[in-house]
DNA sequence: TATTATGGAGACTGTCACTATCCATCTAGG
DNA sequence: CCTAGATGGATAGTGACAGTCTCCATAATA
């Protein structure tokens, strides 16, 4: 297929397109003359895979990029492009002082207490720890450290066996790219559901209490 | 306390500060002459707020205003501030066409079978109807429907059960607006912690199935 | 008194994710 | 065969965003 209907599948401007080819998130067609390409199947289902990451991973172009890369280097297997897949998906933020350096400790506890197979430098230990510095400093949780209580420990195990559960759903007969791509999809859109639902049981729980608070004065 | 101070304490840039107070994010300090103004404790409590929100939140600075506009205004019940500081977090996008259609049919029907007090316009319907849309999309679930298979179902008992420990977690002797700002942070920052802990327990279950492969070649 | 800092306003910057414009080909409809 | 319209490729431009920078008249401080 040409760019036009690539675009008309996909639903992203030809000009986007364009920009894809060029930022390397989208291989070339086959050039069948100087001017004009071919474009297959594969190439929508990229496109999709691109505005999965970009639009609800909220990535940016860049790290959508790394995600592609793991997604396709061959020389990488599953698990290991599965990881750099993950790091691509945490955004990179600066990440010292104190506060910081406190919370990487309690996030290697938390780590260490639930024997969890999480590489040392797994960039996702970073949102870990953002999370912890600001809840500690806004005084939820025990001041002795929000994952060091039991507070975390007690959900762990029910978010272990989700995720068995979500890994053990990649198909076995997809070929090694597919499956990465199945699972990075996964991580992006069960994430943003599991959200959603949590705020809407928030939403919930909030009427619960304080919903019949008097109506005005 | 002096501008530089309010910036040394919440290690902000003055001009930062200043761009935050243009913004509307922050209210002006106690005028104590042309040239100088008094901030408080306050103050400093606010911009750690808005950090909250635009780092670990990832807001935009329009968003976070408008999370902040609902801590503040006090003829807002809380649980009414709640609502709308919630919809502030939602990143608007554009949601149509077909496939948007049925997912909000989709979460109307999770909404009413699991009996949520959600409204019917917030705008986390439209976060969940986002990831229903990828879901069907990328071939995970049933093509009957995403949230209508039991897949979600299963989750949210003990979603709702967290929720609730949340919101009864925020002290009851605080202010109205105090209560919300807790609330709000809460959100945001056992959001954050959360994705970070299945994602890590994603990379464990991970290793668990692939992580066996073949070393190299 | 001589620095240094401040509040306030406006202009400016860098990044990002696109969009738009050109142009030398191709391709398809008549 | 001829021509209007599409295409790829390259370059330039756009608008939103989140700050940063510059001024300057005035205050505080050493």
């Amino acid at each position: 297929m040409k760019i036009a209907e690539l675009s008309r599948r996909t639903g992203a401007p030809v000009a986007t397109l364009k920009y894809y080819l060029r930022e390397g998130l989208l291989t070339p067609g086959v050039a069948t003359a100087v001017n004009q390409a071919n474009y297959e199947e594969a190439h929508v289902h990229r496109v999709k895979l691109v505005r999965a990451l970009v639009e609800l991973g909220r990535l940016s172009i860049a790290d959508a990029r790394r995600v592609l890369e793991a997604v396709d280097d061959d020389s990488l297997p599953m698990h290991e492009a599965f990881g750099a897949a993950q790091d691509a998906m945490v955004p990179s933020r600066e990440r010292d002082g104190p506060h910081y350096e406190s919370a990487f400790a309690e996030v290697e506890s938390f780590v260490r207490r639930h024997r969890l197979a999480v590489r040392h430098d797994a960039a996702v230990r970073g949102l870990l720890a953002d999370a912890l510095v600001y809840l500690t400093e806004f005084g939820w949780g025990p001041p002795g450290g929000v994952a060091d209580s039991a507070m975390f420990d007690a959900l762990m195990p029910r978010i272990l066996a989700d995720a068995a559960a979500e890994v053990a759903f990649v198909p076995g007969d997809l070929d090694r790219s597919a499956q990465v791509e199945f699972s990075v999809v996964g991580t992006v859109a069960f994430e943003v559901a599991g959200d959603a639902l949590r705020r809407m049981a928030l939403e919930h729980a909030s009427k619960a209490r304080f919903g019949r608070a008097r109506p005005k004065r």
